[in-house]
DNA sequence: ATCATTATTTGCGATGTGGTATCTAAAGGG
DNA sequence: CCCTTTAGATACCACATCGCAAATAATGAT
């Protein structure tokens, strides 16, 4: 059952999100092993031996970042009756995020990873894939949503896919830069009545 | 005339610019004086004596970047016959430098700029300025076209200047992800068919 | 109980960091 | 020609950085 020797002290899972924690308000290049270490509360050697040097594991929090978003992407959509009302719940969502606790930090991904993108090939491609995956997820939805009549059939939705990832880029932006989450949500409800039309009066 | 003691052996605004391109290529924090200094051919004390520490040459180049960038507006915006294709102009302009060079880099101050924000709030405030002056220069122009009866008298001139905005944004990131600045130009001219409208047939 | 195996702790070392004190060089003022 | 003034060069400081070697601790296997 248990693997052979001392069985490390740690849950792999909970410090990963302290040191993305860290990452977060501080970027890659400043964020140090001492205070990664010490948000951990694993001394280096450990760390080393668990994650790898100190880009693997800023790589291991930007894909646990990354993969929680695309959970809660789908969650907000599943859960919608209307592709309208989930693309909306799921900029909302973000917003959330991104402006949550006392400084703001926006996305981890998009924010902290540009600076290093330029000398960090593996960052970049990271980068890279979620800007893509944001534009497809978003493409996809608008597709589904002019297959069920939400949109006109002349709709392209690629473009729109392309503006709903470009707002969502922007909004993380605008957080990090200290925007209100009242601002952001203004930009996010702009953004959905340009894609799916102004608001039908629903109900009465 | 000249003023008292020795002169001074460089020109502030050219080295300020071999300055600029080590911050444009590895963010703030990973740009090291030695790296800096290397770059402007200058030892740190004159660099000291000349612009102060690493934060007042950051900002410093971060400002110079910015005006440049709000000249090219201005010059695009006017030599345009109309708003729509100055405004053009000045997005495809913007890619053109975000993509210029052999490594592509963004915008110097949205894409490097945020991963510093939360620790350096001069450099969060530039960044909050520079966001809401692309809002405003958006929405000036727009309502500009407005009044010259290029956009329809109902048109939300505010909203539509921050989906400009928030389409520059995006192009910033993209660029610094790797994206072709033919990517770019469709994401512009998609954004410009947005708040335009539908390209007239012009002539023929 | 002893050994093999894995995790943690301690401590270190080589290098790089931002920043500065001190001295030298080049100009103008008297 | 000397003095003041400013700029540049050299050398340095204290400290933080990443990464690792060696030793120690905790478990399963035998």
């Amino acid at each position: 059952m248990s693997p052979r020797g001392r069985p490390r002290e740690f849950e792999p899972d909970r410090v990963l999100d302290q040191a993305l924690d860290v990452f977060w308000t501080r970027g890659y290049a400043a964020s140090s092993l001492d205070e990664l270490g010490a948000a951990m509360g694993i001394a280096r050697p450990s760390l080393y031996k668990a994650f790898g040097d100190k880009e693997a594991l800023y790589l291991a929090t930007l894909e646990r970042f990354r993969d929680g978003m695309a959970e809660t992407f789908r969650a907000c959509v599943v859960e919608a009756t209307t592709r309208r009302a989930g693309v909306l719940g799921f900029l909302r969502a973000s917003i959330e995020r991104y402006t949550a606790g006392d400084t703001a930090r926006g996305c981890l991904v998009l924010c902290t990873g540009l600076a290093d993108a330029p000398t960090v090939p593996r960052v970049k491609q990271l980068l890279a894939n979620m800007i893509a995956e944001l534009d497809a997820a978003y493409t996809t939805t608008l597709r589904a949503a002019r297959n069920a009549g939400e949109l006109s059939r002349r709709t392209d939705v690629a473009a729109l896919g392309r503006l709903l990832g470009s707002t969502q880029h922007s909004l993380a932006m605008r957080a990090r830069a200290g925007a209100t989450a009242a601002e952001l949500d203004r930009i996010a409800v702009e953004a959905i009545a340009i894609v799916f039309g102004p608001e039908r009066a629903s109900r009465r």
